[in-house]
DNA sequence: CAGTGGTCTAGACCACGCC
DNA sequence: GCGTGGTCTAGACCACTGG
C-alpha cells in the first residue's frame, strides 16, 4: 500500500470485511477525515501522502508529535498544590480555596523545546498523586488507569501570544518572541472538569495546516423530495 | 427555536420532511458539525447557543465575522498588476514572471481593523479585472459570478508572528503586537491554483475556539460481524 | 460505456438518559 | 421501561471519471 494506490472497489472491500456498504463507506470516511485517505468520486480512493493535513484534530501533545514526525518528550518543571484563586476556581467549575494539583511540564519534540505546559487538576480528581508520575506519562493515560477518568470533551481556545521572560527562557527563544496559546478545559463523562491546561508553544517551531473543503457545496438544487 | 430547545425526534421529523431518517440524520449531522445544534444520547437535539464553537470550519473572512456576531467590511488599500518572483511563481504553480494581481486589503469588523489581507491571483484567471470591485464584496462570489470559477479546495497554514511596522500601523497595533499570520492557497475545481492569500489578523482580537472530541472513543468492542 | 464513489431508503437493533 | 440518539443492513439509483 503505497502512496497513490488505489483500494479496491467498496463493492468489492465491503464483503470482504462482512460490513454492508454503507458501514465500510463510513470507516473509510473517517479514515479520509485523518487525511491518510483521499477519494475522487468515480475514480477511486487512494492512499493519500502521509502527513497531508492534520487539521485541528485535537490530541495529546504525545500524539500530536508523533503524528507530525517528531519524537515527543517531556520534562516536569515543577509540581505541587496550591489554593485555587477565585478565577482558576471559575475555569476548574470548583470553590474558590479549594486545593489544586499543579504541574509545569516543558514539552520537547525531537529533544529541543516545544512548549511549555501548566496542567490544574482539582485535587480530589487525583488523590494521593505527586507529580512523579508525569514526567514522561501521559496524564490521560494516567486518569484512565489510576483514577478510572475518560475525558468526555472539552474547550479549547487558541491565541497568538508572545513569550514573556520566563517563557523565553524556558523555550530558549529570544523574548518576545511570536508564540501560540492554548487554554483547555477537559470534562469527564459525568461533567465534572477534570484539567485546565495552559500551554504557550514556539511559533517558530509550531504551526496548523488545515485542508480546506469548498467553503459551501451550493447544493446543486437539492432533491425535489419534500413535499412540504 | 431558542437555545436549549429539543428538535422534535428524529423518528417524528424525519416522516414530517418526506425522507427516511438515515437521510434526516445527515442533514442534522451537518448542522451539529457548523455548531448550531448539539446531540445527546439518549436525550434529545437541542439548539446550541450562537457561537458555540466554529471550530476552524474556514470560509470567507465576511462569513466568519458574522458567525462571530461581528459585522464585516473591508477597504481595498492597494491593488495592481506584478510580475510573479520566483516564490511566487511556485506558490501559484506559474512560470516566474507572469503577470500576477495583487490586491491588499484591510478587513474590519464592527468598523476596527481586524486583519491585513494580501491577495494574489494569476492575472490569466482574472482578465479585465481592477481592484474597484473588491473594495466590499466577495472575492469568491466575483469569481463565481464574473469568471464562472468555483473554488474546490485548498490549504491554510496558520502560524504565530508579530506585527511589523507597516502591519502596525494598518491593523492600529503597537510595533511587534502578538498576530495570527494565515497562508491560503485556493484550487479551482480544475485542479489550478486561484489565488495565494495572506492575512495578518490581530492577536488581541481574534481567536478560535475549538470544541474537543474524546480523543479516540475507545470502541467497546467493535462488532464480531467480522468474520474473518 | 463500465466502473467508481455519492446518496437515499426502510427497517432493524443497540446504547444511553431519565423517570 | 420507554423514548431518545447511534449504528448497521441490503439494495436501489445518481453523478462522475475514464478509456
Amino acid at each position: 500500500m503505497d502512496v497513490g494506490d488505489a483500494l479496491p472497489p467498496e463493492r468489492t472491500l465491503a464483503p470482504e470485511f462482512g460490513v454492508a456498504r454503507m458501514t465500510l463507506r463510513r470507516a473509510i470516511e473517517e479514515v479520509v477525515r485523518e487525511g491518510r485517505l483521499k477519494r475522487k468520486h468515480g475514480a477511486g480512493t487512494f492512499v493519500a501522502g502521509p502527513k497531508i493535513a492534520q487539521g485541528l484534530a485535537v490530541t495529546s501533545f504525545s500524539e500530536d508529535m508523533r503524528q507530525r514526525g517528531n519524537v515527543p518528550s517531556s520534562r516536569t518543571l515543577d509540581a505541587g498544590e496550591l489554593t485555587a484563586s477565585p478565577k482558576l476556581a471559575k475555569r476548574l467549575e470548583i470553590s474558590s480555596g479549594e486545593l489544586v494539583m499543579r504541574v509545569v511540564r516543558l514539552r520537547l519534540a525531537d529533544d529541543a523545546p516545544m512548549a511549555v505546559e501548566t496542567l490544574h487538576v482539582p485535587a480530589r480528581v487525583v488523590p494521593e498523586l505527586e507529580g512523579e508520575a508525569l514526567d514522561d506519562a501521559s496524564f490521560y493515560e494516567l486518569l484512565h488507569e489510576r483514577y478510572g477518568i475518560d475525558l468526555a470533551g472539552g474547550v479549547q481556545t487558541i491565541e497568538a501570544t508572545v513569550t514573556d521572560e520566563r517563557e523565553s527562557e524556558i523555550l530558549e527563544v529570544p523574548l518576545h518572541s511570536p508564540a501560540f496559546l492554548f487554554e483547555r478545559v477537559s470534562r469527564a463523562r459525568d461533567g465534572q472538569v477534570v484539567e485546565f491546561v495552559r500551554s504557550v508553544y514556539r511559533g517558530d517551531r509550531y504551526q496548523f495546516r488545515v485542508e480546506l473543503q469548498p467553503a459551501r457545496p451550493a447544493r446543486t438544487d437539492d432533491h425535489p423530495a419534500g413535499s412540504a
